[in-house]
DNA sequence: TTGCGTGCAAAGGTTTTGCATGGCA
DNA sequence: TGCCATGCAAAACCTTTGCACGCAA
């Protein structure tokens, strides 16, 4: 068998366009970073080569849809972040990338450790529940905002 | 030493209004789930006792800060939602409530476990970050949805 | 040529703000 | 009486939808 194990939506991005093209690349350049829609069609009006916004969105949502990119919807007012989806690391469908956001400046952290997982593994035996790490983030305070605080 | 450790905005809530007491009694009532702004409005106007729009939002925000309830942001379109903490199992400060929410059937699932607990710690240590688990929400699958999806 | 892709305009929904009025202390 | 609270209306945002045109295959 090949890749594409079940591919939710087949129907999807038929055509290549250098919208999806552009846009698919941004999204890998950034990697490792959360970039919104918003971030999306300034970063093209600069570069002189402007995507609509609605087309942004339908291409994200596209790309969410076929497992390329993650969508995390962080603070409610706020809008959507996205990030690609770093494929080298996820063997068997873990992807293992958990987040930890500051409440207080807003600063993402990046979490590759084992406690997680096993935390993950613990409250699927026993509590029966499976835990989205692609849909998770963990809300708190990072190390400069927490001694500010005090 | 009272409660009310350390109240952080001291200039909130100062009138007694039956609008403030009725939100609060809601929230207490209604504990463990999750509720909308539009629910609590929707259920006052049911009961012939209105209460303005604007006027939820501004207290719910107050009892955010006063850490009487808490806001989950769930998926982003959708409207916020907030709860009553019960700090009857909170001691010094460690709530030891973590919710577990599913993403098909909107089940919110209570964790009071110690495998949390230690990956809290750990997170703080080793990755120092300090989790709060009044805005945390694991989001993934409950055990019957899960079934279903398979 | 066919039918999806694009993007403008407009709509839909949630949350915030301005402002005059009303109510607590 | 002083000041905050209230709530209507309107604005500000983010996101989705309708539709005509353009472009990939």
């Amino acid at each position: 068998m090949t890749l594409d194990p079940k591919t939710k939506n087949q129907n999807r991005s038929q055509y290549k366009t250098w919208q999806r093209a552009e846009i698919t690349a941004y999204l890998m350049a950034t990697q490792g970073e959360h970039v919104t829609v918003n971030d999306i069609v300034k970063h093209f009006e600069e570069s002189g080569k402007p995507i609509g916004l609605t087309t942004v969105y339908r291409h994200l949502d596209k790309l969410v849809d076929e497992g390329i990119i993650n969508k995390y919807n962080l603070d409610n007012g706020s809008s959507a972040c996205f990030e690609y989806i770093d494929n080298e690391h996820s063997k068997d469908g873990a992807a293992s990338c958990y987040h930890c956001k500051c409440d207080k400046c807003g600063k993402l952290i990046h979490l590759h450790c084992e406690e997680i997982e096993a935390l993950i593994k613990h409250i699927e035996k026993n509590h029966s529940f499976v835990i989205n790490p692609r849909r998770t983030v963990l809300y708190g305070l990072c190390d400069s905002c927490r001694k500010l605080e005090v």
